[in-house]
DNA sequence: CAGGGTGTGTACTGTGTAGTAAACAATAAA
DNA sequence: TTTATTGTTTACTACACAGTACACACCCTG
């Protein structure tokens, strides 16, 4: 299932890697605080993704977008977790109302909001 | 924490038992598909909340909203989990910046979006 | 006063989550 | 040629999650 996760890590690791030997499996899993036997396992997808915490501490190592990893482990942060549940049914409505527009539209009002022309 | 959910599962579990006495504990535990004793648990939050499943039979049952629902239990529907997860960058940006945008801000944009203003 | 229905207390359980710890073979460096 | 370093294999574990099963005491009520 989560083949994406492990096989994204360690594509970007290696890449990083190229550049800097700091991004060895064992100082990397060190950085984030597992064993690397852990890590090892986690990139080639023979356990499921790590903990939110570790995933995000994996992001920032690697400078990818925390979301986006944690898209591919098949988690949504607890932090965008609780906008939703300070306001379930508001947002409920919303999101499910932006499922099927396109990204575009979607986009549009990020910058809309963000613009503050409400 | 989350005496919140088992707390309000009674009240309306009680307020809906005036009118009908489907709404005992022991027979509507029996329609959600648990054991009488799990559900007195879950209302005096003995326990922590039930899984999203029996949530959402639950909400169904005292025809409440399911994302309140949820939320209340600390929880958000693996549906709109799902939604986030499919364009994480994208809700991720929106609902950050949503996150400290007053109801009647998120609500204009649902009804904006609902409308098709796009 | 027997019988059905009500909510609750007690004890236990299977499954999933999130890892650790130690040893190992292969490669690279001194 | 030792010595380090690398990724991997194997075995094991502590804790949380999501409940079940059964017995119990307390009402009514017919």
């Amino acid at each position: 299932m989560s083949q994406a996760f492990g096989g994204y890590v360690r594509k970007r690791r290696e890449e990083r890697r190229a550049g800097d030997p700091g991004f060895s499996l064992r100082r990397l899993a060190e950085r984030i605080g597992v064993q690397p036997s852990y890590l090892s396992k986690v990139e080639r997808a023979e356990v499921a993704p790590p903990s939110e915490e570790k995933i995000l501490r994996l992001a920032r190592e690697l400078e990818e977008d925390p979301d986006v990893m944690l898209a591919l482990a098949g988690k949504v942060s607890t932090e965008l977790q609780g906008v939703i549940r300070r306001r379930p049914k508001l947002f409920g409505q919303l999101l499910r109302e932006l499922a099927s527009a396109p990204d575009r539209a979607v986009l549009r009002l990020v910058r809309e909001v963000r613009d503050g022309r409400w």
